[in-house]
DNA sequence: CCCGGTTTTCGCCTTATAATCGAAAACGTG
DNA sequence: CACGTTTTCGATTATAAGGCGAAAACCGGG
C-alpha cells in the first residue's frame, strides 16, 4: 500500500530475454533451499526482507513457451508489506499500482492478476489484513486500506464489527490525534494473533451445534 | 468416494529410492507440457483420465531433502473422481482411505493432508461437490458424500436449501425407488453449471448494496 | 467562550443467510 | 389397512452482516 493504492515491486531486467522490461523479482532455485527460502533470498537483494509481513505460495506457472529460449517453471508467491514501511529500493526497481502496470516481461502480468485475486479473497475471510496494516491503526485508516485492496468501498462501522466479532481486532487503549480540520480523536486498534494467519474460523455449512457426536455418516 | 469414505489412489514404487513404498501417482515434467498436462499424462497410465471431474493446483513441495539422492521439486495437484465411477486400476495401484494411509514414500502423506484440507474448505464455499457426485443423486446420497468428505455430519434439509439458494442445485424431475425397507421415494437432483467450478459467489465483507458508486477511498 | 463544522463512535434496526424442528407426504410390509 | 420408514417441506429460531442516525469529542473562529 503506497499512496492509498495497492502496488507491486517490479524490477527492470538487465539481460535477455525481455531485457529492459519490467518483471517480478525472482531467480533460480538453488540446490540447498526450498522455493520459499529462495524467494526470500532473491527478495533480500531488492528490499529489506524483515519488512515482509506475510508470504504464501500462489501457483506454478509452467507453460512451455512462457519464457522464450529455454524452459523455465516459475513458482509464484504472494508477499505483503505493511503500509507504514517505505522500504528503500535499488535504482533498477520501482513500485507500480497493480491497476496500472507497465508492459511486463513474460507472463508476469497474469501472475500479478492471480495474486490480486488471492489477496482480495483472503482479506474477507481471514485476518490477512494484519500484513498490510501498521501495528496500530484507526478504523478509518483500516477502512481505506481494505477499500483500496478490495476495490470497493467498505463501511467503517461494519468493518469494525465484523472483524471484532471474529476476535481479530483489539483496542490498544490509545487514541490518535484528530486531523487538521478537527474531529473526534480516533481510537487505535491492533490485530490479534501476533502476525499469524488465522486461516478458517469460517465455514459455511458448519458442523451441527448440538453435536450428538457419534458417527459421521 | 468409495464405500462411503474418501480415498486416494496410491501406487507402489518399483524403483529406488523408497522402492515398494506407496506413493502418489506422478512423474517427470516433459519439455513440451505444462504441469497440468503432465499430471494428466502420468495419470492416464494408471486410470482413465476421462473420469477426472476436477483438477486443480495444490502447492509446490520443494524441501531440498524431500527425496533422498537427488533434488526433486514436486508440483502437487488435487484431482477428483465422481463416486459413481469405479475405474479399473493396474495391479500395482490401490485405493486407500485418506484417514487410514499406509506408510508412504517421501512427503506424500503431507501432500494428502494438504489436499484433504483444500477439499474440505472448497466443498463448503464452492460447488466443488459436483466433482464427487454422480450426474443424478438424491439429497440423502449427497449428504452422505458431504459428511464423509467434511468429516462431520451435515443435515440433509439444510444442505439442500443452502445449495439451492446459491443456485447450485436443480431437480431433474425424476425420482429414485425407495430402499428395501420402504420409505418415500427420493427426488433426484443435479448440480447446475455443466461441471464448471463456480468459484466465489461468496464474500464476507461485501460491496455496498445501494451503491452510491463513486470513489473507492 | 459559545457555536458551527468535522470526524469518530455507538446503539438500534433491517436484511440476509444458515440451522433447527416437527408435521405431513409417500412408500413397503405384515 | 395400521405401522414403521424415509423423504420432503413449511415454519421458526439463530447468527451474522449492512444501514442509519444520533451522540460524542475535537477543531477553529468570531
Amino acid at each position: 500500500m503506497r499512496r492509498e493504492s495497492l502496488q507491486v515491486l517490479l524490477w527492470r531486467r538487465a539481460q535477455e530475454p525481455h531485457a529492459h522490461r519490467w518483471s517480478l523479482p525472482g531467480g533460480r532455485l538453488r540446490d540447498d533451499e526450498d522455493v520459499e527460502a529462495s524467494i526470500r533470498r532473491q527478495l533480500a537483494e531488492k528490499v529489506d526482507v524483515r519488512k515482509l509481513a506475510h508470504v504464501e505460495q500462489l501457483a506454478v506457472f509452467s507453460a512451455p513457451d512462457r519464457v522464450p529460449g529455454g524452459r523455465i517453471v516459475a513458482s509464484a508467491f504472494l508477499g505483503l508489506i505493511p503500509c507504514d514501511v517505505d522500504p528503500e529500493v535499488p535504482e533498477d526497481t520501482a513500485w507500480y499500482p497493480v491497476d496500472d502496470l507497465p508492459d511486463t516481461a513474460f507472463d508476469h502480468e497474469a501472475i500479478v492478476r492471480r495474486a490480486q485475486g488471492r489477496l482480495r479473497a483472503k482479506l474477507s475471510y481471514t485476518n490477512l489484513g494484519f500484513a498490510l496494516a501498521p501495528p496500530e491503526f484507526t478504523i478509518s485508516a483500516l477502512r481505506g486500506l481494505y477499500s483500496a485492496a478490495l476495490g470497493y468501498r467498505v463501511a467503517a462501522t461494519n468493518l469494525q464489527r465484523v472483524l471484532s466479532r471474529r476476535g481479530l481486532l483489539e483496542p490498544t487503549g490509545h487514541t490518535s490525534p484528530p486531523g487538521p480540520s478537527g474531529g473526534r480523536p480516533a481510537a487505535l486498534f491492533r490485530f490479534t494473533g501476533h502476525g499469524m494467519l488465522v486461516t478458517d474460523p469460517f465455514a459455511v455449512l458448519r458442523p451441527p451445534s448440538r453435536g450428538s457426536g457419534g458417527d459421521v455418516r
